[in-house]
DNA sequence: AGCACGCCGACT
DNA sequence: GTCGGCGTGCTC
């Protein structure tokens, strides 16, 4: 006898989604989308339903429970989710368990829906006796439906009033699920939009061209710093709502500023459009009302990090990738996605409008629009004409400067002071000094559970691990040896603040670093009294380089621009070039013209060269160069398998071992087992192995010999497929 | 991921 | 003899 079979991804990392009988009371109930408790083994866990069939049902367990009363996501998602696995090779049920909001995931800690009461004023004309009900009934009549919390605001003792308005039949009262969202809280004023400059029309008719045949197109939007990215996005979006579709804005983590998600809400709130913000900052329950009305179709925007990606938005006309390049879209570790790159396969699934926008684009987005495998629109030139900041290099090999500045960027500094403006200086290393050494014996302190250097803290007093929770207070005296001369060597953030401090005595001078601004509000904090002018230096790590418009900042220096140069990764080169990029983009965005300065050991490096000429093609030419010769992305693939666990013996053991089984593919090169470069991290042994393949289809194929054999990896070893690494530390 | 099963060492 | 160690394997 045939029965409703669903099949279930269950949020646990099984290979393929599970088939369960469907009880015909829950016929209805079961639908994709849906959130089920299902029986697995002898316990129990939560599943989505991705698909519903007749079938035979024979053997199957029985759905427990259905757990939602709405789908969570549009069955349209269900083929973005599959997709999605398939690529990064992860689980189902982990890929929507990672892409939904925490609260929803798991049934552990259960979110309630939060209702309010709503009063609005009815049809009903003509005026109470009472004074109190006559002023609330003009105020409620003037403000249309209102929340009780906001009546509560502004009357005193408001129910016996609302009571009999109520009854009176001048005002009717609803419930509401209550939406909580600090981004939402504030008033904004509507903005009056800037005429687009030519080159933002340019790019808006060829937008809007793609917005209208209803296919997925993809374009990267190439501005330099200053040139107005955000207004096109701005038009844009308006252009896909206009066509009664909805919009996707991803920005990076930093990004999500209540200044950007300002101008969003002047632009379109008046209109009554809805705006949903998903970022870091919301509570369980926040995020959960944000997803909620999403899902609802109650929003026409949303603006988020990483995992908005996948928001439930149905009717997607168009995603917006600000900032593609940034590594941030990659996430690090478990589902490893990128989601720059599911931007471009949702939008293709969509049918939408892909933007990526950058002033320093991935090397991999520039290649595919120089390979017209997507639309290329610029941006070169600023707005208001403002003129691109004058660069200079400083060779340290001359200077040899004795503390973190040159005499050159001492004076840069000192002049810029006595001018009133305000300098950016950006060291890329956070703490007091990246380790301590004794004098006597060269005895350094090390995590015990990762392979570094202790960072050493002086406010603090503290030595600490970037990586794990690990601390200790510094020695007075070396363990090895018993000298007294344990001291900081190098200089981090922290160090930098006290030697300009006392280079500059008068000066008013902060730091934005990750330790400055763990505390929340912190940073928004610091970028307020950056903007109104109460510090005329800012120390800090690429923090201070994204993201603000700092009108003030005539100034910027970077103490060591080779640093990023010096990371064992292929991308090295890339990274520095839009770090220095951005930086120096941080300098004369306001009336005055700006400097910027980079101290450097290695001046000739063509990274460093091309930022100093502001120089995108040059750099792009070099490095693609590289990349070709070794087969490296865009002219390569990479899969990385990080192999990691307790015994190191037994973590060799089982790369070596997967290693020796795979078979030999002439399609794909196979680099390793080496150590990874952090070989031990939160006390367990690391070992990678790269797979390299010039072309993806072949590479992805060799993968699922890879999934056969890791069924033979022990169970104490972890190994995680890193499809696309951008950071193989 | 859980959770059980299973096959080897020191205990009532 | 059994309590429990964690290594291995399965979950519709």
């Amino acid at each position: 006898m045939p029965s409703r079979i669903a099949s279930v991804a269950v949020a646990a990392p099984l290979e393929t989604p599970l088939s369960y009988l469907v009880p015909p009371e829950l016929e209805e109930k079961v639908t994709p989308g849906m959130r089920l408790r299902v029986p697995l083994g002898r316990r129990s866990a939560v599943g989505f339903v991705l698909e519903t069939a007749e079938g035979n049902g024979e053997g199957l367990k029985p759905v427990a429970a259905v757990l939602d009363d709405v789908p969570l996501f549009p069955a349209s998602l269900i083929p973005f989710f599959r997709r999605a696995s398939a690529y990064y090779r992860h689980p189902v049920g982990e890929v929507i368990r990672s892409a939904l909001p925490a609260s929803v995931a798991s049934d552990k800690s259960r979110v309630r829906t939060l209702t309010e009461k709503i009063y609005e004023a009815s049809q009903q004309s003509g005026e109470p006796s009472g004074a109190k009900q006559k002023e609330m009934l003009a105020w409620l009549r003037e403000r249309g439906a209102t929340p009780l919390g906001e009546i509560n605001r502004r009357f005193a003792a408001p129910h016996a009033v609302l009571a009999r308005l109520c009854e009176l039949g001048y005002v009717c009262e609803t419930m509401r699920e209550r939406r909580r969202d600090p981004f939402l809280d504030r008033p904004v004023a509507p903005d009056t939009p800037p005429e687009p400059t030519e080159e933002q029309a340019e790019a808006l008719r060829t937008i809007s061209q793609a917005l209208g045949a209803q296919v997925y197109a993809s374009f990267l939007l190439h501005g330099v710093t200053g040139s107005g990215k955000t207004e096109v996005y701005l038009r844009a979006i308006a252009d896909a709502l206009r066509a009664e579709k909805r919009a996707l804005l991803l920005v990076p983590e930093i990004a999500l500023t209540p200044q950007l998600v300002g101008r969003f809400r002047a632009r379109f709130e008046k209109s009554g459009t809805r705006i949903a913000v998903l970022h870091s900052g919301l509570s369980d329950g926040e995020r959960y009302d944000a997803w909620r009305s999403i899902a609802r179709g109650e929003v026409s925007i949303v603006i988020g990090a990483r995992s908005a990606i996948f928001a439930p938005l149905c009717d997607v006309g168009i995603i917006v990738v600000d900032e593609e390049h940034e590594g941030s879209y990659k996430q690090g570790e478990g589902f490893r996605y990128n989601a720059r790159d599911l931007a471009l396969l949702r939008g293709q699934m969509a049918g939408a409008v892909v933007l990526l926008g950058s002033a320093t684009p991935g090397l991999t987005t520039y290649y595919r629009a120089q390979e017209n495998l997507s639309g290329y629109l610029p941006l070169t030139v600023r707005a208001l004409d403002r003129p691109l900041p004058s660069v200079e290099l400083i060779d340290l090999r001359n200077e040899r400067p004795e503390g973190s500045l040159s005499s050159s960027l001492c004076a840069a500094l000192q002049q810029n002071l006595e001018r009133g403006e305000q300098s950016l200086l950006l060291l890329n290393r956070r703490g007091f000094a990246p380790y301590l050494i004794c004098g006597d014996c060269g005895r350094t302190f090390r995590c015990p559970n990762c392979e570094i250097t202790l960072t050493y803290y002086q406010g603090r007093r503290r030595m600490l691990c970037h990586y794990c929770d690990y601390a200790e207070t510094p020695p007075e005296v070396c363990p090895g040896c018993g000298g007294d001369d344990v001291r900081p060597e190098g200089s981090g953030t922290e160090r930098l603040e006290d030697e300009v401090g006392s280079l500059f005595p008068g000066a008013r001078i902060a730091r934005m670093d990750r330790d400055s601004t763990a505390r929340k509000g912190a940073h928004e904090a610091l970028v307020a009294r950056m903007s109104a002018g109460e510090i005329d230096i800012l120390v800090g790590t690429q923090m201070i380089a994204k993201g603000h418009d700092f009108p003030g900042v005539t100034l910027v220096g970077v103490v060591n621009a080779d640093q990023a140069l010096n990371l064992p990764d292929f991308r090295s080169a890339e990274r520095a070039f839009t770090l220095l990029t951005q930086v120096a983009g941080r300098a004369g965005r306001g009336q005055n013209p700006g400097r910027v300065l980079f101290q450097t050991w290695s001046p000739e490096h063509y990274a460093l060269q091309a930022a100093v000429g502001h120089d995108y093609r040059g750099f792009y030419a070099q490095e693609v160069q590289m990349r070709r010769e070794l087969g490296y992305p865009p002219f390569g693939f990479l899969v990385n398998l990080v192999f990691s666990g307790v015994d190191a013996a037994k973590v060799g053991r089982a790369a070596s071992q997967l290693v020796g089984s795979l078979p030999a593919d002439p399609e794909v090169e196979v680099l390793g087992p080496a150590p990874c470069p952090l070989a031990r991290l939160r006390g367990k042994t690391r070992v990678q192995v790269l797979l390299k393949g010039r072309r993806r289809p072949p590479l992805h194929r060799f993968l699922d010999q890879v999934d056969t054999l890791r069924r033979c990896v022990p169970k104490a070893v972890a190994l995680a497929v890193d499809v696309d690494p951008i950071e193989m530390l």
